[in-house]
DNA sequence: ATGTGATTTGTACTATCGTACAAAAAATCA
DNA sequence: TGATTTTTTGTACGATAGTACAAATCACAT
C-alpha cells in the first residue's frame, strides 16, 4: 500500500475513528476499563479528546463499539469451524477439532481486523474480571448461544459424560484461554525461558492437547467415588 | 475480675482496621482496584474516609496489606499439603494429591481469616487481569517459589512429560481456578441450573478431576505430531 | 472557487478522585 | 483523676475524570 501524503507531513489519519478504536482496545485490554481515561486513549490514537466524544458519545459507547466490531466475525468463524468439526467421523479427532474450533478464533482474528483476535479475547478476559456491566450484558446475549452449541457438540462426542461435567470443563477451558492471554509472561518465567507464553501457535497446541484430555477424563459421579481418595486431611 | 486489656483488641468495635480490610477485599475482588474509591471502602466498612488514610496511608498501601495478610498463611498451608502429598506412594494418587494441595487452599482459607480464601484468590485473579503493579510485584516474589515447587513435584510424578508441558498445564490450572471464582454464575447459567458455580466443594472436585487428566495427557512433542491432525483448514 | 456537511480542536464545566491535616473523641496510663 | 497517646471525624485542596459545546478546519460535490 503506497502512502498518500494528501495532507500534512503527519499523514497518519486514514481513519481517526479506527485509530481510536484500536488504541482503546489495546489500552483496555492491558490496563482495564477504569484505569484508562478518554484522554489516554485520545493521546495514544493521536487524536483530540473531543473526537472520542464525537464518534462514540461516551466511554461506554466506545467499549460497546469494540464489542460490536468483533463479536460477529468471531462467532461466525467459530460456527464455520464447528460445522466443519462436526463432520469429522472419528470421535476422538472430532473432539479435538471441536476444541480447536473454539480456541483458534480466540487467538487469531476471523475478519479483516489486523491480528486483533487475541487482543479482543484478552479484553474480554479483563472486562470479565472487572465485572464490567456493559461487557457482561453483551457477553451473555452474544456468546451464550455459541457456548451452548459447543457444549452440545462436545457432549455428542462424549455421550457417557454428564452434561454438567462438560459445562465445568468448558468453563475451565475458557478460564485457561483467558489467563494465557492475560499473563503470557508467567509461562515464560516459570519455564525459565524454555517456553514462550506469547507464542500463539504454541499456546493453542498446548491448550488443545490439555483440554481434550480434560474432557475425556472419567465422569465425576458424586454418588460413588470411583477410586480411593488420596489422603489430604491435615487439620489446622 | 478486672481484665487488663493491654493488647489492642478493644471491644467497642471489632477493630475498624479489620473492617476496612474486609470491605476493601470484597470490593476490590468484585469490581477491580480502580473502580473502587477510598470513600466506597470507608462507607462499606462504616468508617470515615480519613480512617483509611490513617491506617494504611495510601490506597496502594491498603492493597499491599491485604496481600501481606493472606500470602503467608496460604503458602504455608500449600507447603504442608504438598509435603503430605509427596508422601503418597501410588503415582496416580500422588498426582491428584498434589493438584488438590494446590487447589484447596485457594478456595478455603488456611488461617483465622473468616472464609476469605476464595475471596482473596478472586482478588488475585482480578488484579492479575488489570495488570496491577502493586500486585504483580508481590505475586512474582511470593508465589513463584510455590509454583516452582508444585511444578517440580508434578514433574516428578510424571517423568515422561517435558517440564515445558507441565508449566503450560499448571498455568491452565491457575487460569481455570481464577475464572471459576470470577464468574461462577456462568457455570450455573450454561448448565441451566444443574450445576452451582458457587459451590466450592463441587468446583474443587471438577477442577481436580479435569486437571489431573490434563496433566496426564501425552506429551506434546512438536517435532512429530503423534496422530494425524484433524482438518480445520478454512481460509479467510 | 465556493458552499456545505462532516470532522477535529480547544476549552470549560461539574463531579469525584486520593490524600492531607487539624480538631474532636476515645482509649490508655501515671 | 488528669495527662498523653491513639483513633476517628470533618473538611479542604489540587488533580483528574467524563462529557458538552462552540469555533476552527477539512473533504468534496458543484
Amino acid at each position: 500500500m503506497v502512502r498518500k501524503p494528501t495532507s500534512k507531513e503527519t499523514a497518519r489519519k486514514p481513519n481517526m475513528r479506527e485509530a481510536i478504536l484500536a488504541a482503546a482496545e489495546e489500552l483496555f485490554a492491558t490496563n482495564g476499563f477504569n484505569a484508562v481515561s478518554v484522554r489516554d486513549i485520545a493521546q495514544a490514537a493521536g487524536a483530540n479528546p473531543g473526537s472520542v466524544t464525537y464518534h462514540f458519545k461516551t466511554k461506554d459507547g466506545l467499549l460497546l463499539e469494540i464489542y460490536r466490531r468483533h463479536c460477529g466475525p468471531m462467532n461466525l468463524r467459530r460456527s464455520e469451524l464447528l460445522a466443519a468439526a462436526k463432520r469429522v467421523r472419528d470421535l476422538q479427532d472430532r473432539l479435538e477439532a471441536i476444541v480447536r474450533a473454539y480456541v483458534v478464533p480466540a487467538f487469531t482474528s476471523g475478519s479483516d481486523l489486523a491480528g486483533g483476535g487475541a487482543r479482543f479475547t484478552r479484553l474480554r478476559a479483563v472486562m470479565s474480571a472487572e465485572g464490567n456491566e456493559v461487557a457482561r450484558k453483551i457477553i451473555a446475549q452474544t456468546f451464550d448461544d455459541t457456548s451452548h452449541a459447543f457444549i452440545d457438540a462436545i457432549h455428542e462426542s462424549l455421550p457417557h459424560i454428564p452434561r454438567t461435567d462438560i459445562v465445568w470443563r468448558s468453563h475451565f477451558l475458557l478460564g485457561a484461554l483467558y489467563y494465557s492471554l492475560v499473563t503470557p509472561d508467567r509461562v515464560s518465567r516459570l519455564s525459565r525461558g524454555e517456553a514462550d507464553g506469547s507464542d500463539a501457535a504454541g499456546a493453542i497446541e498446548q491448550l488443545v492437547q490439555a483440554t481434550v484430555a480434560a474432557f475425556q477424563a472419567p465422569a465425576l459421579d458424586q454418588a460413588a467415588p470411583a477410586r480411593r481418595r488420596p489422603v489430604v486431611s491435615s487439620k489446622t
